[in-house]
DNA sequence: TCTGGGGTCCTCGTGCCT
DNA sequence: TCTGAGGCACGAGGACCC
């Protein structure tokens, strides 16, 4: 099979342009056309989130030291990711994605996939960036092709405000120039896998023979060796189950003290805990990731008999890791994951003992007092130790 | 230069069981 | 009883994406 084989499918890919920065310029005109920096704190560790178009002029990237950012752009305006805002946007923008389509995959807070098949896929495009400009104030890219990837691709050559249509016959010409970094899943390391055997565009590695792939690819032989021919046959999926749920922290300042670490591990783990409750699922295995301050990471993880999601199971898997783990070099990142989720209902219940286990009812409980006070009004001991600690400084 | 946070997928090593 | 092969689950870590 080829590009240029028949492929009935028509998929639109959008995406929108430099999201938060543009969120944050349409609910404060006074930021339209000046260099919006959304990240972390230009004096702490954090890296930019995205930033604008006009920022991007002084060579500011997504994924930035914001440090170095604020030496680029010293009049850059900085501003703290507001998530909940992000997600408001977010869905009003997919609400109008599936005015068009019920196959819409999200691929992000920002980004998705639309079936459009039978239809005029670059109308449909054309209507679905109007609508987004008018009601949201926003602009995004759109690619229109006949595979995911391509579409993609598409969207990604006319960003910003653009609109690109990739019809089969002209794939393969459209493919063959671009660098090997351009297919999804080669990344920084192997692209310098392939460059010093002299792979450089995407032509060039298309030439290679099947062996070859085999042997350099593993598994992913196949997937990347049809990319590389334009051909790609996954089709849009509108919904995936999560596989894991996690949270992480950086600190400010790098901890070496294990109790301050348990106070800040027990908060992690109860946000975890809350989010899979929330999700009504539950975790057979309880993971944890620690970085030191030279940046180097270990991660531990244990899986459990029965499925749990209280905070109390949960942060005592974690525990048990940390101590295990017994971080002698001082930490300067903390996580906690919950893997191998399943349905909440999927425990098992024993035979004469039909009560849950008596975490759940307490779990219950500090749910509902923290959906009507907010997440903070209920912590466990040992993120009290932690906020006692603060109080004091 | 100095590296966030939240995910997915893959590979490899190890231990257990048959 | 011992040994090796193969399958499987688990654990750790790397690479990648947005």
């Amino acid at each position: 099979m080829t590009a240029t084989d028949a492929d009935p499918r028509c998929i639109i890919h959008i995406d929108a342009d430099a999201f938060f920065a543009s969120v944050e310029q349409q609910d404060n005109p006074v930021l339209k056309g000046k260099p919006v920096i959304v990240g972390g704190h230009p004096q702490g560790r954090g890296v930019v989130a995205t930033c604008s178009y006009e920022a991007r002029a002084y060579g500011v990237r997504s994924a930035m030291p914001v440090a170095q950012a604020y030496r680029l752009c010293p009049h850059g305006i900085f501003i703290r990711p507001r998530m909940d805002r992000y997600k408001q946007v977010s869905d009003a923008m997919f609400d109008i994605f599936d005015r068009y389509s019920p196959i819409v995959e999200k691929l992000s807070i920002d980004e998705a996939f639309i079936d459009a098949t039978g239809e005029h896929g670059v109308e449909v495009a054309a209507s679905i960036r109007r609508d987004v400009k008018q009601e949201l104030g926003i602009t995004v890219s759109a690619g229109v092709s006949y595979c995911k990837f391509l579409a993609k691709l598409a969207s990604d050559s006319c960003k910003p405000d653009g609109l690109r249509y990739i019809p089969r016959e002209e794939a393969q010409a459209f493919l063959d120039p671009l660098p090997v970094s351009s297919l999804p899943g080669i990344g920084p390391k192997t692209q310098a896998k392939l460059d010093t055997l002299g792979i450089r565009t995407i032509g060039a590695l298309r030439q290679m023979p099947e062996t070859w792939f085999d042997k350099f690819f593993g598994k992913s032989a196949k997937r990347f060796r049809e990319m590389a021919q334009g051909i790609d046959p996954e089709p849009v999926t509108p919904w995936r189950e999560p596989k894991s749920i996690s949270e992480e922290n950086t600190f400010d300042a790098d901890i070496h003290d294990i109790d301050e670490l348990q106070g800040h591990l027990a908060l992690l783990a109860q946000n975890v805990a809350f989010r899979l409750r929330k999700a009504r699922l539950r975790c057979r295995t309880v993971g944890i990731k620690i970085r030191f301050y030279n940046f180097s990471t270990i991660t531990r993880e244990h899986t459990l008999p029965e499925p749990v999601s209280s905070d109390a199971e949960i942060f005592q898997v974690a525990k048990a890791l940390l101590e295990t783990a017994a971080p002698e070099k001082p930490v300067r990142l903390l996580g906690v994951a919950a893997k191998g989720l399943v349905p909440e209902s999927s425990r098992q219940v024993p035979l004469f003992d039909p009560a849950d286990s008596p975490w759940d009812d307490i779990s219950r409980s500090m749910d509902e007092l923290r959906n009507k006070y907010g997440k903070p009004v209920v912590l466990l001991g040992s993120c009290l130790n932690l906020l006692r600690g603060k109080n004091e400084t």
